[in-house]
Order: C-alpha cells, then sequence, then structure tokens
DNA sequence: TTATCGATTGACT
DNA sequence: GTCAATCGATAAC
C-alpha cells in the first residue's frame, strides 16, 4: 500500500518561522518525506538540533560565516541544507529570518512508510540501527546534494504534520565536542523514549505533552 | 566502552 | 596543498 499512503498536504512557510529552538522542538513528530524514482520513502522525525549560527561556535555559520557550503542558511526558512561530510550527508532544516544562518539538524525518524526501500539502501536488515542517526536517515531516505536548497514546502522532499508526541527531552547536542562553550547548550531535541533516537544521554529538561516538567 | 579508519567536501594557507 | 569535519562501521578491550 505505499504507493498510496496517504500524507497530509505539506507544512507550509510560516511553520518554519518560528524560532529556531521553538523550531527544533516543533519538528518532533513531524513527517520527512522523499520521493524518487526508486519509489517514497517517509519517517517520523524523533530527534532535531538546532544551530544558530550567528552567537553558535558549533555551526558553520558561526559567526556568520558565509561560504558557497553556508549561503543557503542565510536564505528563507524552510528550506533544505544538505552538506557531505566524510562518507555522508546529514541533513538540516534552515530557520530563522533571512539573513540570519540558523539551521535545525535531523538526527533521527523513525520509518513509516517506504521500510523496504529503506532496508534495501542500507543494505541491512530492518531494526533501530536502519534510521536512528543523521547520516544513516539520508542514506535511507534518498537524501543528497541534489536537494540542497530545495524548498521543504514541496515535493519531492518535503514536511508534513505528523503525530504530536507525548514527551519531549532536550539536553546537550552530539558531536561538537570542539566548540568552545556552545557544546553545553542545551539545544537538542528528542522524543522521549524513542528507539530511534541516535543516541541515549541524560536529559536535562523533559516537558510532557499536557504541561508538567519534571 | 573506547579507538581507529574510511574517503568526501569545503575552507583556508 | 593541507586539514578538519553536525558520522558510521568495525575492531579491540
Amino acid at each position: 500500500m505505499e504507493g498510496t499512503f496517504n500524507f497530509s498536504k505539506p507544512l507550509d512557510t510560516d511553520f518554519f518561522q518560528q524560532p529556531t529552538l521553538d523550531l527544533a522542538s516543533s519538528l518532533l513528530g513531524c513527517i520527512l518525506v522523499k520521493e524518487t524514482e526508486e519509489g517514497t520513502a517517509a519517517g517520523i522525525i524523533v530527534e532535531t538540533e538546532a544551530y544558530i549560527g550567528p552567537m553558535d561556535q558549533a555551526a558553520h555559520s558561526y559567526d556568520n560565516r558565509r561560504t558557497a557550503r553556508t549561503e543557503i542558511m542565510f536564505h528563507q526558512a524552510g528550506l533544505a541544507y544538505t552538506y557531505v561530510m566524510h562518507t555522508h550527508t546529514l541533513f538540516n532544516v534552515v530557520s530563522g529570518e533571512p539573513g540570519k544562518p540558523e539551521a535545525v539538524l535531523i538526527r533521527g525518524v523513525e520509518p513509516l512508510s517506504g521500510l523496504d526501500l529503506m532496508v534495501k539502501r542500507r543494505g541491512m536488515p530492518e531494526s533501530a540501527n536502519l534510521t536512528n542517526g543523521p547520516g544513516k536517515l539520508t542514506k535511507a531516505l534518498g537524501i543528497n546534494m541534489s536537494d540542497y536548497g530545495h524548498p521543504l514546502t514541496k515535493k519531492p522532499l518535503f514536511i508534513t504534520q505528523g503525530p504530536v508526541p507525548d514527551s519531549i527531552s532536550s539536553g546537550k547536542r552530539i558531536g561538537i565536542d570542539n566548540s568552545g562553550e556552545a557544546r553545553d547548550y542545551p539545544w537538542r531535541f528528542w522524543i522521549t523514549g524513542n528507539r530511534y533516537v541516535s543516541r541515549h544521554q541524560k536529559a536535562e529538561k523533559t516537558i510532557v505533552n499536557n504541561g508538567g516538567s519534571t
């Protein structure tokens, strides 16, 4: 039934125009969809990290560094920022106002549709390992550098509304040990307890859907 | 659990 | 030309 999976309409540009930290948590539970000639694959976003260029030493765009690579972060919110590191492509959602180089890294998704395709692309059987990391999910979904700068409000790569998470946790970001004090900013967000979160780590804060905070 | 190596890209000298 | 990087898989311990 994969060809007929009924996704809701892509989110609008306004959704992406909220402040970057809000967007990073709002993206949890949303559905990331990529359509290719091989078929469609989609997953629920379960883990994100915010990068706020101007004052964030961990961001590629720290201190407003504007280069061919970071250029897209200076543009309108809702575009795709993809880049390659080592053997992997990483996917970010551009956020912030035009002129402010901010983005949200997608670090984990829960497979929702196109599972066979993901298994094939990853060359491994189904498991949490399929999409529980930023390089893993791009490979599973077929995201690559040709998606650089694509607006996430339309095909073939887009984001739609999904189930609202019961509980969201936040804590320090992963893999930025060399970033001065920015390494301790609690700008990572994940769906509490989800098995497709890339790494288990102590939450500094957990917010349950209906208010309460622990 | 930590360590190392792969192998690509962009940024800076 | 050189080097570091929003990582992943595997090997060693």
